[in-house]
DNA sequence: AGACCAAACGGACCGCGGTCCGCTTCTATT
DNA sequence: AATAGAAGCGGACCGCGGTCCGTTTGGTCT
């Protein structure tokens, strides 16, 4: 539950431990307005203030508004990670390759109508990072060459989570496209390209 | 090449000369500001300096930045829409449906790499709003229909666009991935999608 | 022509994300 | 324990997107 921030890069000195200390401080403070106010109302003055520090602070941990909400948004994505690497089936090991294929994109929509907020604030300017994804399309990409399926799998990978991508969710269940029908439609373009293996 | 933003709703009365004007002076500004330093430096204060107008018309005429910034791409935009109506196969009409597809993804891509910066500017907090894509996927819609896809063509359709999108290909383009993966994945994705009918 | 009023205008103003820099605090070293 | 210097800190400051409201302008009706 503890929140490192470096993890690569061994030779970097870990943190001090006021700086420690702030960080769990900020993200405690996010993570309460967040819970009262919703994403919007975590603006960084008001973090800071909630947090008893000082604005800059709050920048030298987090980098950016994006960077904080990222931080706030890993806690739920490696608790999930965790499912799909290790639960119970079929989403977690155990099951057929095209289960957990479908059994992912159902997950990952569920993830994305809990969350949707919080990833599009941690978007910047373009779509999320790739380190953000990277887990995602690795995934996808094992699953594919496990069911056969030929090409440029990392792209491939990409190209079929990109339909389930808060970006494009949020927009149509605002037209009044139902979780159900993206869902549907997700598994059929799926089938399709793992049939035509 | 006039752009008139009512369009829709004949009930409303039309613009103001007045307002007319300085919409096409705020216009033209924009323009000139992208061309000379790029879209980073179209601010707001910047059109209306450079359209010699006050800050407030600039809201006015366009709503926000990223409408402004829509009203740019848009002339753009209706260009390409020309083409793909009634230009010359296979991207125009003419050519077997999935080779119009083909050329539709290939052709699209392409402009997504010459606006892809005005794209990011033009879309607010979430992904660009529904009107924008909506021409795309009725396109799209189309061309599978006349291929005798079944299911749920227009959450079909946006599905095999979202891969193309902006927002998805500025960030792999800067992650090494190039353009010829993109277009052949996409190429690839779409014939299973077709074959599977 | 004059008068009326909705539409349009301009720019002061606000809140937010992000930067900067002088000051403070921690920790490694002796 | 003393010290040096790197790491961290805070908050004033800046530029930008967006709002507000008192003033001006242009179409319309008589």
């Amino acid at each position: 539950m503890s929140t490192e921030p470096p993890l690569f890069d061994l030779h970097r000195r870990p943190e001090r431990r006021d700086a420690a200390r702030n960080r769990e401080l900020l993200l405690d403070a996010a993570h309460r307005l967040v819970d009262r106010d919703g994403v919007d109302a975590v603006t960084m003055d008001a973090v800071a203030a909630e947090a008893g520090v000082g604005k800059g602070t709050v920048f030298r941990r987090f980098g950016s508004r994006a960077g904080l909400m990222s931080a706030l948004l890993d806690h739920g994505e490696a608790r999930w990670q965790g499912r799909v690497i290790s639960g119970p089936p079929p989403l977690g090991p155990g099951a057929p390759a095209l289960d957990r294929l479908l059994a992912f994109g159902e997950s990952r929509l569920e993830r994305t109508l809990v969350s949707g907020d919080l990833m599009v604030a941690a978007a910047g300017r373009h779509g999320r990072s790739l380190p953000a994804v990277a887990f995602l399309v690795a995934h996808v990409r094992h699953l594919l060459a496990e069911l056969d399926v030929t090409g440029d799998l990392p792209v491939m990978a990409l190209s079929l989570l990109a339909p389930l991508d808060v970006t494009f969710v949020l927009p149509q269940l605002e037209a009044g496209v139902t979780r159900e029908r993206i869902l549907a439609t997700w598994t059929d373009l799926v089938r399709r390209v793992v049939e035509a293996g």
